[in-house]
DNA sequence: ACTAAGGCGCTTTTT
DNA sequence: GCGCCTTAGT
């Protein structure tokens, strides 16, 4: 396993170059090898060249072989930057480098003990599609009412739980209290037996079971303790407590570990990252030393102002402040617009000004808070024929029939895999209807196996009737002929195969619709994909662990993309849109943990003027459009929190004469924005509300009408509670 | 077993 | 406004 790779010795004079380039605080935090250390490193500090220069330092220094260093990032498109980097400072002597995600790093582990864990080594792993429909199989079996339950809920929670280290003996107490008919728990006991015989892992799973059997294996975590001589770790402030504790196990054997990370660019919060990680890791290791990176080598005084003086307004952070040697430059844009329409229109407007002034697409990006909110703004740019890009839309792995072919393949390599079974038995149909899957998933249930194992017993008893009885024979039939040809065939081939035998080519083919021809083609990428790999099991794990968006970098577009999807990117020009109370910051963050939904909301909108180089835009409507209504909406408050000096107001002062948001909502009665007057698309006729209404409020989010008084009703909202609005700040649902 | 129509809900997303 | 998912109807 250790890699046999010999360190080149270095070449005297050039040895330390690396480290010249870099500034003070950074050079401190490559040197520090032993020990704890946090690096606290705001946005475009240099955080990823201290990160990879620490590793061809440790190296260089012949302190460690590669194999005994383990770097550990978020993102799939993180480590292979960050191996990128490293090879481009030492060349191809970083080979066998511990470099991944958490996830692959622990697969990679899990791989080689699985049967400590009561797996088979080839395991199949799960996404989060594949979780829902398990849970949903579960709440079936289980009698409980999906209404009520709904299978995306409980997923949510097992996950949360599992992001916290809690496997179902270990839930908390308080975890269960909210409502005693939760069904959670007894649930995720059930899932997780399933899991077992499905021979599946979920992600979260990944870092338990690793978890697990390091504290059930002394011996088998002394090994990698004593491998590992460096632990280094990207974002750390998106880490979740799972994460942490498997962090803790592999770096005490020589407690030399490097975590680099911002507080204040933690926006993962929902996922089950913990900013707590970073804010206590001076408590967590207690010989730790604070490195701050705060030279900022990306943007203008103007534009670090606006975003220091925004984030000074939350509480939970460790502080730092980001300086620039940088000249003067263009201050914030505040644009204050009708709807959304023309504030689509505005942006476009602006991009093609600065593209007349020979500024690259590419350089220009629009960041919004919600993916559904990326459309006017293409619509708009399709009118003007200006290329634009949309990141993170739907990725190659997730499509319908990507997603039905790998099941095909999943279930060749790994028959336990009843999910893949149930996916694609009926696709494309082949007369296998609800009852008979029924029949079948009542004997695997009752026999303890798999759907093919299953199948295969009743196809020689009379359970099965005459039509669903032969096209399962052939099924079966394929299957196993398809099973042989692993290993005389490359993967490739195999999956042509697959896919033109059991008539699933046939089947776009036959499709009429306007989708059909795409997916064809998205099934030849597939097979051509799978040309790179050994195995289809190496392909399978590829693709389970590497959703990588293989967005070819299109030259010339604009991006279009969520806040959240733009963190560690970075643009000349930055059009923030959107910013409304509700919207942003958005309502349903407010309403679970009011503050801390805040702060990470204002983190968010940290993150994104950070984004920029040179210029941002910032801009809000007064009337907007959601989800099919007209709604009246308020300029965001983290307007109010920029530095009026840094921001040049272009709006009617109408829209924008305002003081405070908490003003603004004690004078509800006569709000000044442009939304009350006449001629508003919110003040046209409305609909009378009755007790037991169901309405929406910009700030208040879905509740229901107790008592209707005038035009003022009392309402109960589902996050918020009781609360007196007007009819005017709501929509009937 | 399959299709068409109606209801509901609706932030962010990687692994 | 739209898409997904369930249900009712053939």
């Amino acid at each position: 396993m250790l890699s046999s790779v010999a360190i080149i010795p270095p070449i005297e004079d050039k040895v330390y170059d690396y480290l010249k380039d870099l500034n003070e605080p950074q050079r401190q935090a490559v040197e520090k090898l032993e020990g704890s250390v946090l690096v606290l490193a705001g946005a475009g500090t240099g955080k990823t060249r201290v990160l990879t220069t620490r590793v061809a330092h440790i190296l260089t220094l012949a302190k460690a072989w590669p194999s005994q260093i383990l770097a550990v990032t978020f993102t799939n498109k993180a480590s292979h930057e960050m191996r990128a980097r490293i090879a481009h400072l030492i060349g191809n002597s970083a080979e066998g480098l511990w470099l991944g995600t958490f996830h692959a790093l622990s697969v990679r582990i899990l791989r080689s003990h699985a049967e400590l864990a009561g797996l088979k080594s080839n395991f199949t792993i799960l996404d989060a599609d594949d979780q829902v429909r398990l849970v949903k199989q579960i709440l079936k079996a289980e009698n409980i009412d999906e209404k009520r339950w709904p299978p995306r809920l409980i997923q949510t929670i097992i996950s949360r739980w599992k992001d916290r280290g809690y496997l179902p003996h270990k839930v908390p107490e308080y975890e269960l209290s909210q409502d005693s008919a939760n069904p959670a728990l007894t649930i995720y006991k059930i899932y997780q037996e399933r899991l077992k015989t499905l021979n599946a892992v979920d992600f979260g799973d990944l870092l338990l079971h690793c978890i697990t059997i390091f504290s059930a294996h002394s011996d088998v975590l002394k090994r990698y303790q004593q491998q590992f001589r460096y632990v280094m770790v990207d974002e750390y402030q998106d880490t979740n407590v799972a994460q942490y504790l498997w962090l803790r196990l592999l770096a005490m054997g020589h407690n030399n570990i490097c975590c680099v990370g911002d507080d204040d660019q933690s926006i993962y919060g929902w996922r089950g990252a913990e900013v707590a990680n970073i804010l206590r890791f001076e408590k967590d290791f207690p010989d730790a030393v604070v490195i701050r990176l705060e030279q900022n080598y990306r943007s203008t005084p103007e534009i670090l102002g606006a975003a220091a003086a925004l984030i000074a307004h939350n509480k939970d952070r460790l502080g730092k402040t980001l300086w620039t040697t940088q000249e003067t430059g263009e201050k914030i844009s505040l644009y204050g617009l009708w709807d959304g329409e023309s504030e689509a229109r505005f942006v476009g407007e602006e991009i093609e000004r600065w593209q007349r002034a020979k500024e690259s697409l590419a350089s220009m990006a629009i960041l919004v808070r919600a993916g559904h909110q990326t459309r006017e703004f293409e619509d708009r740019l399709i009118t003007l024929a200006i290329p634009y890009r949309v990141i993170g839309g739907p990725k190659f792995y997730e499509r319908m029939e990507v997603r039905d072919a790998l099941a095909y393949l999943r279930l060749i390599v790994q028959p336990e895999d009843s999910l893949s079974f149930e996916r694609i038995i009926n696709t494309p149909r082949r007369g296998i209807g609800n009852s008979t899957l029924q029949i079948l998933n009542q004997f695997a249930r009752l026999e303890q196996i798999s759907l093919v194992h299953a199948t295969g017993k009743l196809l020689g008893t009379d359970e099965l009737k005459g039509a669903a009885k032969n096209s399962l024979r052939r099924f079966l039939t394929d299957l196993e002929h398809w099973q042989r040809c692993l290993q005389t065939m490359t993967p490739a081939e195999l999956a042509q195969m697959v896919l033109d035998e059991s008539g699933y080519t046939q089947m776009w083919m036959q499709d009429k619709s306007a989708e059909a021809p795409g997916r064809l083609e998205n099934l030849k990428e597939l097979v051509s994909a799978l040309d790179e790999f050994q195995s289809l099991g190496d392909f399978l794990e590829h693709v389970s662990l590497v959703m990588d968006n293989n967005s070819a970098a299109q030259s010339e577009a604009v991006s279009i993309m969520t806040l959240h999807s733009a963190k560690g990117l970075e643009f000349n020009t930055v059009f923030l849109a959107g910013w409304e109370e509700g919207i942003f910051p958005n309502a349903r963050s407010l309403d679970a943990e009011a503050r801390e939904g805040l702060e990470e909301e204002r983190r968010l909108a940290y993150v994104g003027l950070t984004r920029a180089r040179k210029r941002v835009y910032i801009s809000f409507v007064a009337n907007r459009r959601l989800h099919g209504l007209w709604q009246s909406s308020l300029p965001s408050r983290f307007i109010d929190e920029l530095p009026k000096d840094l921001v040049d107001i272009h709006t009617q002062p109408g829209l924008f004469a305002r003081r405070s948001y908490e003003e603004e909502e004690q004078r509800i009665k006569k709000p000044l924005h442009l939304s009350s007057s006449a001629l508003s698309p919110a003040s046209m006729p409305r609909a009378l509300y009755q007790v037991r209404d169901r309405v929406f409020h910009l700030k208040f989010g879905y509740g229901q009408v107790v008592e209707v008084m005038g035009d003022k009703l009392e309402v109960d909202f589902e996050h918020s509670g009781l609360k007196k609005v007007m009819t005017s700040f709501v929509e009937k649902k």
